[in-house]
DNA sequence: GTCTATACTAAGATAGAC
DNA sequence: GTCTATCTTAGTATAGAC
C-alpha cells in the first residue's frame, strides 16, 4: 500500500502557513514536507512547484482576511463600521505579519482565483463606502483607506516609527483623519 | 603593486545600487564585485559582510530621498508644498522601486547613521506640518501622510490595484482627502 | 588590497524504484 | 503517492599566496 495518501493539499497548505507565521522568513519546501510528515519530492505530486503552493496560501490569506473583515463590520453608523473594520484589519496584520505580507508580495500571481479572493475580501467595505463616500468615489475611497492601513502597518513592522511618539496613537489619529477626508459630510 | 586599490567604498555602493535597481531581486556580492571590476573576496576588505553593504546603500537611499523632498518643497501655500513633496515622493519610488523598497526592509538596521539619515529626510515635511497641522500633531500628521503614500505605492507595485479604475486618479483623490484630514481649517 | 581556490550552506526540483 | 538518491544552481564567506 505505498500508493496510499499520507497527506492532502489542505494539510500541506496549512503546514506552509504555520511555518510562514512561526519563522522569520519564507517557507522552504523541505520544511513544509517535514511538517506535513512526508518527504519533499512528494509535495510536487500535489503542487507543480513552490509558486503554486505560495499561491494557494495567498488565496487562503485573502479568504481569512475577508472573514475577519466581514465579522468586524458592526456598528451603528457607517463611520463606526469602517473604523471597526480598519482596526480588525490592523489586528489581523499584527497577529499574522508574514501571512499578511503574502498578500502584497508581487509574484505576478494573477490567476483568476486569487483576483476573486482579493475582490471578495474588499467587498464589504465597498458596500459601506458606496453609501458613505458616494457611489462614484467608493473605489477611490477604499483605496485611500487601504493604502493608509497598509502603509501604517508596513512601516510599523519595518521599525520606521521608532523615532519617538506613540504608534498606536498615531494610528488612531490617522484613521480618524482619513475617515474625515473620505466620508461625506453628515456621516456620523 | 598588488596592494594598489582598484576600487573604493563609494564605487562598490554605487554598483550595488545599480544592480539593485536594474535587477528584479536582491544584489549578490558576486554581482557587485563583477560590476566593480574586482573579485568577490575583495569586497570583504571594505564591508564586513553583506549586511554592512546593504546598510550603506540604504543610507544612500535616505539621503537621496531627502534631497528630492527638499528640492520639491516649493509652493505658495503649505498645502501646495506638501502636495508637491508627496508627488515627488511617489515619483522617486516609481523611478527606483527597489532602491525605495530598501528603506522599509526590516533588517534590524538600527545604527545611528541610518536613524539620522531617516530623520533628516522627513525634517522638511515636519517643519511645514508644525504650522499646518499644529505643533503637537505634526508627527502624527506626518505619519498619516507617509503611511498613505507608502501604502499606495506598495500596493500599486504589488499589482493589487488592477481591479479596474485609474490608479493615478485614485492617488490624487486620496492625497487631497488625506490633506483635507490632517490640515487645520483655514490652511489653503 | 587583491587574487585563486574552496568550504559551506541552502534550496528547488527530478529520476526512477516500489 | 511516496520514497531514496541525486542534480543543479546559487550564494556567503574565509584561507592563504602575492
Amino acid at each position: 500500500m505505498p500508493a496510499v495518501a499520507k497527506t492532502t493539499d489542505d494539510e500541506i497548505a496549512a503546514a506552509a502557513r504555520r511555518i510562514l507565521e512561526s519563522g522569520r522568513g519564507e517557507f522552504s519546501m523541505a520544511a513544509v514536507a517535514e511538517a506535513t510528515g512526508v518527504r519533499a519530492p512528494s509535495l510536487y505530486k500535489r503542487f507543480a512547484d513552490r509558486r503554486a503552493l505560495v499561491s494557494r496560501v495567498r488565496r487562503d490569506a485573502y479568504a481569512e482576511l475577508g472573514l475577519v473583515l466581514s465579522a468586524a463590520a458592526k456598528g451603528s453608523t457607517d463611520r463606526a463600521r469602517l473604523r471597526a473594520m480598519a482596526i480588525a484589519y490592523r489586528k489581523f496584520a499584527a497577529n499574522h505579519p508574514r501571512f499578511y505580507a503574502l498578500l502584497f508580495s508581487s509574484d505576478e500571481d494573477s490567476d483568476a482565483a486569487t483576483a476573486e479572493a482579493r475582490a471578495s475580501s474588499v467587498a464589504p467595505a465597498l458596500t459601506i463606502l458606496r453609501r458613505a463616500a458616494g457611489p462614484e468615489r467608493a473605489l477611490d475611497a477604499a483605496r485611500t483607506l487601504t493604502a493608509f492601513l497598509h502603509g501604517h502597518i508596513t512601516m510599523a513592522q519595518a521599525g520606521v516609527f521608532h523615532l519617538g511618539g506613540d504608534v498606536d496613537g498615531a494610528f488612531k489619529y490617522g484613521l480618524e483623519r482619513v475617515l474625515d477626508g473620505i466620508l461625506l459630510q453628515g456621516t456620523t
